[in-house]
DNA sequence: CCTCATATACTTTTT
DNA sequence: GTATATGAGG
C-alpha cells in the first residue's frame, strides 16, 4: 500500500555508496552546531553506536542530527530508518526537529515512532501469522481487566483473593520479559494460585478469538513472528538498514530481543541513552540492557556525551554527588562552561502543611526576585513529587492563596474515543456552531453522511459565511441530499434544536440533559450494538462522565473544566507553577525547581526499598538524580519532619538521599520563624558536616546526630503543637458561633449556608459543590474568611 | 435495578 | 483520608 511495498526502493537505495558520508562539515554546516562528542556521535552511521547522553547534554539534538545526516549524505532514505521512542511526545519532537533540519520538502519518516506504534504497522501487515486479522483491535488496560475478571470467575477462582489487576500485572511481567504462555519458566509457574500459567494462556486464546491484542502484544507478537519466520524477519532486516532508539535504558526484554534480530545482521544500531535516567524498572525496563551492550555488539563506538548546557554547576555537582552512590554504573561526569549559579537550597519544615505554605510563599516572592535571586515568572517554575498523593497539599494550599498552578499528567479519561465523542455532543448542543466537533459528531454514529455529505455541508457554510450547522440546514433546505442521509440528519439537527433550547432555558438539569442527548443521538445505542470487547467498558466511561457531570453547574462549566485540563498547549490565563511527579518529569526542565518530600519511606519509597531491595533503592537515587538535574538555576529541596499518611500523623526521618548531597554545594535555609525560628534549620545545620561522615560509616540514618536533634526539638515544644494551635484559631470561631443560614466559607468548596447543625457537623449548601456535611472547624464564618490565617 | 453503607487498599505510568 | 468495590436492602 505504502513505499515500504516496494522492494526495489530499498534496494536502489543500498547500492548508495557509502562514502558520501565522509563529506565534513563544509557540505554540511549543521555539523558546527555540535560539540566533539555530539559530532562523532553525529558522524559514526557506520556500525553499532553507544550514546551515553548525560541529562541537558543535547541528546535529541545529537539524535535528530544524526537522522538528517544520514539522509542529507544520502546513506540513508526515510523509509530505511527505523527510529523508536517510548512515547509519542518523543516522537513527534524528533519528527519536528527533523523536518526542521531538512526543510518541509521532505517526506515524512514512516517509521519513526514509540515501539508500540511500529508494531502496530508491522503487525497488521502480518496479523495471519499469530492467528489474527489486520484489524485487529487493540485493548486497553481496562478492556484488559475487565478480560480478565471474565477468566478468573470462569475458573472459579475467589477473585476478592485473586484480583483481576493482579493477573494483569503478571501476565504484563511476562509479556515485558516475552515469554508466551508455554515459557512460563518453572520458577514462576506457581504465580497468582498455580494458576497463572494456564490463565495467561487461556487469555491469550481469548484475545485471539476477539481479534484483540493488548499493549504486550503488539511487541510480543511481532517478535514470535520474527522468531519463527525467518523470511519475515530477513526482509525487514534488509528493509530498515539503520536503527536508532532513544532512551534506550527503558527498554525491557521484549524490546530488547525485538531490536536485536532487525540489527544483528548489518549492526547499524544507534542506541542512545542514560543508566543513571532508568527509572521505569518498575515496568519492565532492564538497566541491563544499556549496560550489556558493548557485550551484545563487539566493537561498538561508546560516545559519552557529558558537556552540560542546562544546569548551573552546583546543581550538577548535586546531582553527581547523589548519583555516585550507585553501584554498576557505566559512569559518566557531567560538565558545564557555566561558572556561578546558587547552591541547591535545603530546608526542613516541620510538616507537610507547612512544606506546602512555605513553598506557595517563595513561589510568591520569587515572581518579584527574592533572596538576591532574579525574579522568576510562575512558568519557570515546578514542583516534582514522588507519588501524585502529594499534590494535593499543594492544590489545596494554591487554591487557598490563589497561586495559579497546573497538574500535569492528570487522568486520561478525557482522551478516550467516546468521551471526546460524548464530549463533542455536548459542544454541538452548547453551542451549535462548534464546527469542528460537529464534524465529529455527526456521522458517529453511522448516519450514511459520508465525506461528500459534509463537504456539500462545508461548501455551503463556507459559501454562506456560516457554520458548518448551519450550512448543514442550508444543504437540507437545498434537497440537496437525498434518502437514508436527509432523513438522518434531518432527525439529528432537529435534535440538537431541542436539545440547545434545553440549555438555555436551563428547566432540565444539565445531567438528565446529558443523559437524554446521548440516548436520543442514538449513541449510547451505538455501542449497545457494538459487540467488541471494549464496548461494555465505553458504556460504562459514559456512565461515569454523565456521573461527573454532577460536579458542576452547567453543561457549559463542565465543558470548560475539561477544556482546561486537557490541552496544556492551548491553555489559557497567565503563568502557573507545574505540579507533577518525578517520573513525568522526565525530559523536561525548568529554571527553577521544588522538590519536596525527601523523606525516607516516602523518597526512597519504602515499598520500592522492600520489594526490590538494592535494586529499588538505587532506582530511587536514579530518581532523585533525574529531579535535581530538571533544575537550570534554582534547585531547592525539602523535607517534613510530619506527614499525615492514610489519615494518621506520622514522622518521619529527613531522606538518606540528602545526606548523600554534597555539602559544599548545598545551602540550608531558615523556615520562617513561626515557631521561635527554626527547630529545622537547628537540625539542619549539625545534620551537615558531622552527619555525613557519620551516617556514610553507620549506614544507619537513625544514628544521625541531625536527626536526633532534630527529634528532641520536636518532643521539647510537644510534636502536636504547630498544628493544633494552628487549628485553635479556627476552633473558636467555628464551633460555637455557626447557625442555620450562616454565610460560610470551605477551603475547598467555597462559599455557601449553612443549613443545618448536628452536633459538631454541620450541613452545608454551598454554591457550587452542592450539600455536604462537613466537621465545623473546618468551616469559617463567610465575613472572617479574609482574615483566616490558613 | 439502583442506592446506600461498609470494607479495603493504597508508588511511579506509557503504549 | 479518600477512592473504589462489593454486598445488602429498598
Amino acid at each position: 500500500m505504502s513505499s515500504y511495498d516496494d522492494n526495489d526502493a530499498f534496494e536502489a537505495a543500498a547500492r548508495v555508496p557509502l562514502s558520501q558520508r565522509a563529506m565534513g562539515a563544509q557540505a554540511h554546516p549543521y555539523l558546527n552546531d555540535l560539540n566533539p562528542a555530539q559530532r562523532e556521535a553525529v558522524e559514526a552511521l557506520d556500525g553499532p553506536v553507544l550514546m551515553l547522553a548525560g541529562a541537558g547534554t543535547g541528546k535529541t539534538k545529537a539524535l535528530t542530527t544524526r537522522i538528517a545526516h544520514l539522509l542529507r549524505t544520502g546513506t540513508a532514505r526515510p523509509h530505511e530508518i527505523l527510529a523508536v521512542t517510548f512515547t509519542n511526545k518523543a516522537a513527534r519532537e524528533m519528527k519536528n526537529r527533523v523536518a526542521r533540519h531538512l526543510g518541509e520538502t521532505v517526506e515524512g519518516m514512516p517509521w519513526l515512532g514509540t515501539f508500540h506504534a511500529i508494531c502496530v504497522k508491522l503487525l497488521r501487515r502480518h496479523a495471519e501469522l499469530v492467528g489474527l486479522k489486520p484489524n485487529f483491535t487493540i485493548l486497553d488496560t481496562d478492556d484488559q481487566i475487565r478480560l480478565l475478571k471474565q477468566l478468573i470467575s470462569a475458573a472459579n477462582i475467589d477473585e476478592k483473593r485473586w484480583p483481576a489487576r493482579q493477573l494483569a500485572g503478571i501476565i504484563d511481567g511476562w509479556k515485558n520479559q516475552a515469554r508466551t504462555p508455554d515459557r512460563i519458566p518453572a520458577a514462576e509457574a506457581s504465580a497468582f494460585d498455580g494458576k497463572g500459567p494456564a490463565l495467561y494462556a487461556a487469555y491469550q486464546e481469548r484475545l485471539r478469538t476477539l481479534n484483540a491484542v493488548d499493549f504486550g502484544d503488539l511487541l510480543l507478537h511481532m517478535l514470535v513472528i520474527f522468531q519463527t519466520h525467518e523470511d519475515v524477519l530477513a526482509q525487514y532486516r534488509r528493509w530498515f538498514r539503520f536503527i536508532m532508539v532513544d532512551e534506550y535504558q527503558d527498554t525491557n526484554v521484549a524490546q530488547y530481543l525485538w531490536l536485536r534480530l532487525l540489527a544483528s545482521e548489518h549492526r547499524n544500531i544507534c542506541c542512545v541513552g542514560d543508566d543513571d535516567q532508568s527509572i521505569y524498572g518498575w515496568r519492565g525496563a532492564e538497566v541491563g540492557n544499556i549496560l550489556r551492550f558493548e557485550k551484545d555488539f563487539p566493537g561498538a563506538r561508546v560516545i559519552r556525551l557529558e558537556q552540560n548546557y542546562r544546569s548551573t554547576p552546583h546543581i550538577l555537582a548535586a546531582a553527581s554527588g547523589v548519583i555516585a552512590a550507585n553501584q554498576g554504573r557505566l559512569g559518566k561526569t557531567l560538565w558545564t562552561e557555566e561558572q556561578d549559579g546558587e547552591k541547591v537550597r535545603l530546608i526542613g519544615h516541620w510538616d507537610g502543611e507547612e512544606e506546602a505554605r512555605w513553598i506557595g510563599e517563595e513561589l510568591e516572592s520569587m515572581q518579584q526576585g527574592t533572596r538576591g535571586l532574579r525574579p522568576f515568572n510562575l512558568d519557570q517554575c515546578a514542583i516534582l513529587v514522588r507519588a501524585s498523593h502529594q499534590m494535593r497539599a499543594f492544590e489545596d494550599r494554591f487554591l487557598t492563596i490563589g497561586l495559579p498552578y497546573r497538574v500535569i499528567g492528570g487522568p486520561r479519561f478525557y482522551e478516550r474515543l467516546e468521551i471526546r465523542d460524548a464530549m463533542a455532543y455536548f459542544r454541538v448542543a452548547v453551542s451549535p456552531d462548534d464546527d469542528l466537533a460537529f464534524e465529529r459528531i455527526v456521522n458517529t454514529p453511522k448516519r450514511g453522511l459520508g465525506e461528500k455529505a459534509i463537504q456539500k455541508m462545508q461548501i455551503a457554510a463556507r459559501a454562506n459565511g456560516v457554520s458548518l450547522f448551519e450550512g448543514a440546514r442550508l444543504v437540507l433546505a437545498a434537497g440537496d441530499l437525498a434518502g437514508r442521509a436527509k432523513g438522518q440528519l434531518t432527525a439529528l439537527l432537529d435534535g440538537f434544536g431541542r436539545w440547545h433550547g434545553a440549555v438555555l432555558d436551563q428547566r432540565e438539569s444539565h445531567v438528565e440533559l446529558a443523559e437524554t442527548i446521548l440516548e436520543e443521538s442514538g449513541y449510547v445505542a451505538h455501542w449497545q450494538n457494538d459487540k467488541t470487547p471494549e464496548a461494555p467498558g465505553r458504556l460504562e466511561n459514559l456512565k461515569e462522565l454523565v456521573k461527573a457531570l454532577e460536579n458542576f453547574e452547567n453543561l457549559q462549566g463542565f465543558l470548560e473544566h475539561v477544556a482546561l485540563i486537557m490541552d496544556n498547549e492551548t491553555e489559557e490565563g497567565g503563568p502557573k507553577v507545574s505540579i507533577m511527579t518525578l517520573h513525568g518529569a522526565k525530559g523536561l526542565e525548568f529554571p527553577a525547581v521544588f522538590l519536596p518530600g525527601w523523606e525516607d519511606g516516602l523518597f526512597p519509597s519504602q515499598r520500592a526499598m522492600d520489594e526490590q531491595g538494592l535494586k529499588g533503592l538505587e532506582e530511587e537515587r536514579r530518581l532523585a538524580y533525574v529531579g535535581i538535574t530538571r533544575a537550570e538555576e534554582l534547585c531547592t529541596i525539602s523535607f517534613a519532619a510530619n506527614r499525615r499518611i492514610y489519615g494518621q500523623w506520622q514522622s518521619a526521618l529527613p531522606s538518606r538521599f540528602i545526606d548523600e548531597l554534597p555539602e559544599q554545594h548545598v545551602d540550608v535555609l531558615t523556615p520562617p520563624g513561626l515557631y521561635g525560628g527554626g527547630y529545622g534549620a537547628a537540625g539542619m545545620d549539625s545534620s551537615f558536616g558531622s552527619g555525613i561522615e557519620q551516617r556514610a560509616a553507620s549506614a544507619n540514618v537513625y544514628n544521625s546526630p541531625g536527626w536526633k536533634r532534630l527529634q528532641a526539638r520536636g518532643a521539647q515544644r510537644g510534636m502536636a503543637q504547630p498544628q493544633e494551635s494552628r487549628n485553635m484559631v479556627i476552633d473558636m470561631t467555628a464551633v460555637s458561633a455557626f447557625t442555620t443560614g450562616d454565610r460560610v466559607f470551605h477551603q475547598k468548596f467555597g462559599y455557601g449556608v449553612v443549613a443545618d447543625i448536628e452536633g459538631d457537623k454541620l450541613e452545608v449548601a454551598f454554591d457550587k459543590a452542592g450539600r455536604k456535611k462537613i466537621v465545623a472547624k473546618f468551616v469559617v464564618s463567610a465575613d472572617a474568611a479574609d482574615d483566616v490565617p490558613f
